[in-house]
DNA sequence: TGTGAATAGGCAAGCTAAAG
DNA sequence: CTTTAGCTTGCCTATTCACA
């Protein structure tokens, strides 16, 4: 790769501010690594305005003349060089000690002549900035709960991390460090997160780039339960669409800005939209936290309607309900499925329509009826169900897609496909009729406005699932 | 008819409960 | 206690959709 053929002191005496100059920097390695390259190892950078908007909202407690950073991933360093330049131009320090994690080897040579302009810059400024690239894997590096040197727990004022998100495999080597804060599926990021909250000093700061699949999810829960314990929740930003473009043109993710104080003290969360005019919501903790979700806040005529649904004491099991998964994993079992109408019905998701469950359908590719010697488990009585697409809404959608059912005339039995979630009686001796207004009564709630702001401030991936159904709280319904 | 966006579906793998 | 089967879950991507 080559070295950009300018010195950092032209730059300083052309008046660059650190974030104008580290964008050139940036702008070299994007041309030199493709995007399928970066994406491997997930090395995206911050843009600069959001990197600025960020830095913008920190906050330093340390009463001292001196100040320590970290910078978990910093890539080329635009999150440490917009927030060197917000807390020069805002605090009074006379050190600033930075430290940057980066084992990227294609970037280290760029990192390395951004630390030399930031150097000058400070020095510029009348601040020593001792700054030090560590070239450890930290993630990979065993053992973590002790950090490694030159890292040591709870040693910063401050925590910045765009860190990469890719999954690690349950089998892999840096998840089996990590047992304590991984539940099944992990994503790289969450680690960092977790190393960013044991940096942090007591009344120290972190700020996170991640997506926001942490909020809610099984797979986050030991993470969630880490940050709420450890720390107090300053302020989030959110993208309101996986398609929002602010790191770079391809990237699709939702993502948010986690700001984090390690205190006790008790504050109110600053919640706001990436790129938005409006002024920050200010939000209690225990509205935004609860059960260990974090609840994202909506418009303010939906977090109205997000309160009143949450102080509603009922749950699905007090009407007699359960809630479970479709039992048919079509590739691991494809014995068992069939074309033949003599066998039994096999529901897809794409048979449940909102309202109606319309099988067969004409012309689907997937064989729509399973085995009568398949495993009793798999097949299903006919009584009343209520059968629920496992997808979240989208932009057309904005209600559940479900269904009342009563089983097919002409068949006794049927099978459900691991996408459609069912609703079913736990006692099958209730009579019918009694059945009927129960679960016409529950339907109505499900895709009513009520229950459906709650899923859309709950889910934050594609799937709604059983877990998010058995927590809907149900009101006192008239049946 | 071509293109980018939206979404349904593919699929892996952790977890749990049952079986040995 | 160990092994296995099968239940759930979330992420990724191939397919479909919508619109020019």
């Amino acid at each position: 790769m080559s070295i950009i053929p300018f010195s950092s002191e032209a730059y300083i005496t052309d008046g660059l501010s650190p974030s104008e100059f580290i964008e050139k920097v940036s702008q070299i390695y994007l041309n030199y690594r493709s995007y399928s390259d970066r994406s491997k190892i997930g090395q995206f950078f911050t843009n600069l305005n959001l990197a600025k908007d960020i830095a913008n909202r920190v906050e330093i407690s340390s009463k001292s003349k001196e100040i320590s950073i970290i910078d978990l991933g910093s890539g080329t360093g635009m999150l440490s060089g917009c927030a060197l330049e917000f807390i020069i131009n805002n605090y009074e320090f006379d050190v600033i000690n930075l430290d940057l994690v980066e084992i990227d080897n294609n970037v280290l040579p760029l990192l390395e002549i951004v630390v030399d302009f930031l150097s000058l810059w400070c020095a510029s400024r009348n601040v020593y900035l001792n700054s030090k690239i560590i070239t450890l894997d930290i993630i990979g590096s065993s053992p973590v709960e002790n950090l490694f040197y030159p890292l040591q727990i709870e040693s910063y004022d401050l925590v910045i991390s765009n860190p990469p998100y890719f999954k690690i495999g349950g089998k892999s080597r840096v998840s089996s460090y990590y047992k304590n804060i991984i539940n099944g599926q992990a994503n790289a990021y969450t680690l960092f997160m977790y190393l960013g909250i044991n940096l942090m000093k007591q009344g120290g700061s972190a700020i996170f780039i991640t997506p926001q699949s942490y909020f809610n999810g099984d797979s986050f829960k030991k993470l969630r339960e880490h940050l709420i314990s450890n720390t107090k929740i300053v302020s989030l930003l959110v993208s309101q669409s996986r398609y929002t473009q602010f790191l770079e043109e391809k990237v699709m993710q939702k993502i948010c800005i986690t700001s984090l104080v390690k205190s006790n003290e008790d504050r109110k969360v600053l919640f706001n939209s990436i790129n938005s005019l409006a002024v920050d919501l200010e939000i209690d903790q225990n509205n935004l936290i609860k059960d260990d979700i974090i609840y994202t806040p909506l418009i303010d005529s939906e977090n109205h309607i997000l309160n009143k649904v949450m102080s509603y004491g009922k749950r699905l099991k007090d009407f007699g309900l359960g809630v479970s998964t479709g039992s048919i994993v079509p590739h691991e079992t494809p014995q068992l499925l069939s074309e033949d109408a003599d066998q039994i019905p096999l529901i897809w998701l794409k048979h449940v329509k909102d309202g109606e469950i319309k099988w067969p359908i004409e012309g689907f590719k997937r064989k729509q009826y399973i085995i009568s010697s398949s495993p009793n488990k798999k097949i299903m009585k006919k009584d009343m169900y209520i059968l629920l697409r496992r997808c979240a809404f989208s932009e057309t959608r904005k209600h559940l897609y479900c269904s009342v059912f009563e089983g097919f005339e002409k068949y006794e039995t049927f099978s459900l496909e691991n996408h459609v979630n069912y609703i079913y009686f736990l006692d099958k001796n209730i009579n019918l009729e009694h059945k009927k207004v129960i679960l016409n009564a529950v339907y109505d709630y499900l895709i009513s406005d009520e229950a459906s702001v709650f899923f859309k401030s709950r889910c934050n991936n594609t799937q709604i699932n059983v877990t998010d159904i058995r927590s809907l709280p149900f009101p006192d319904l008239k049946i």
